[in-house]
DNA sequence: CTGGATGCAAAGTTTTTGCACTTGA
DNA sequence: TCAAGTGCAAAAACTTTGCATCCAG
């Protein structure tokens, strides 16, 4: 299989799934869940914005991944600044995680995923519909030469 | 030991972190971290604000709490929707992570940590300076209940 | 003393809301 | 058809910045 087919397999199953869930495929989800397929990395909602080339407004992305989170087409990773990324799921519902670099923001995929006990013991403890989040901060390779001049350019 | 001198205790160890890294013990520091100190669990900016009963503004408590986690003597919880709340870090430097209701925002402690194999993995890949953040969230027994009935009344 | 810290006010940024219009099923 | 979804504009919420004043060391 090609690139461009797996990123058409990405976003059909996902907008399979909005409508199986009742809700509408309209040219704007299109147009949103192709770009988060091509995306070779999680996208803040200003880079989406960027991407969208005027397809649809801001307003349309923030009320999108919304409604893609609720139904689990998408996740978002929180930053340590607050601000999100957003990635669709995997279709294959498998679960990973995210090594984000704190200064150019790079983000590197960790294919596994250490939840499983942890949500057994939320579980234990009675919590139900669980979730988790896991993701790991620093500063990758490029970004740690260049780390002291930085601080050093801004002293 | 009793409850109020384990706070004190808490504060007192920030406080004299903040002095030894050049900072100044201001009153406002000290009522944040007594604040902190004698929470139960994390709390959000907002919340910090409200129990500040007026003896500091609320940019002092933004400006401070960046302070506090740059050194290391708070650390921050992202939630789901980007909002942030704040603890002071274990002063004997134990990591801990969080359970929370995504429904009435109950924090509850998980008191083990398994981030370490993860840092190993980034460390490998050579990213430096490494911090990871690991939550759970859920709904908790209490709300879980109500959830439905909440659900409905929406509806 | 004096530079770090604070408070207030104002600006900047991000996100949400209201409402008329459009469109997918 | 006609409610769900969208765009635009405006409001709300949140965070940062500038600057005069204050105070910890």
């Amino acid at each position: 299989m090609n690139v461009e087919s797996m990123y058409e397999e990405k976003s059909t199953s996902a907008l399979e799934y909005l409508s199986k869930s009742g809700l509408r495929v309209t040219a704007a989800r299109r147009s949103l869940v192709g770009l988060l397929a091509e995306a070779d990395r999680p996208l803040s909602v200003e880079e989406i914005s960027e991407r969208s080339d005027g397809r649809f407004d801001l307003v349309t992305v923030y009320r999108n991944m919304d409604v893609f989170i609720e139904l689990g087409v998408a996740q978002s990773i929180q930053l340590e600044n607050g601000k999100a990324l957003y990635e669709l799921s995997d279709s294959d519902g498998h679960h990973h995680h995210h090594i984000v670099c704190r200064s150019c923001h790079k983000v590197e995929r960790i294919d596994f995923c250490m939840g499983g006990e942890l949500e057994r013991f939320a579980s234990q403890k009675g919590y139900s519909s669980l979730k988790h989040t896991i993701e790991v901060f620093g500063l990758c390779p490029i970004c740690d030469d260049g780390g002291d001049a930085v601080a050093m350019a801004k002293a």
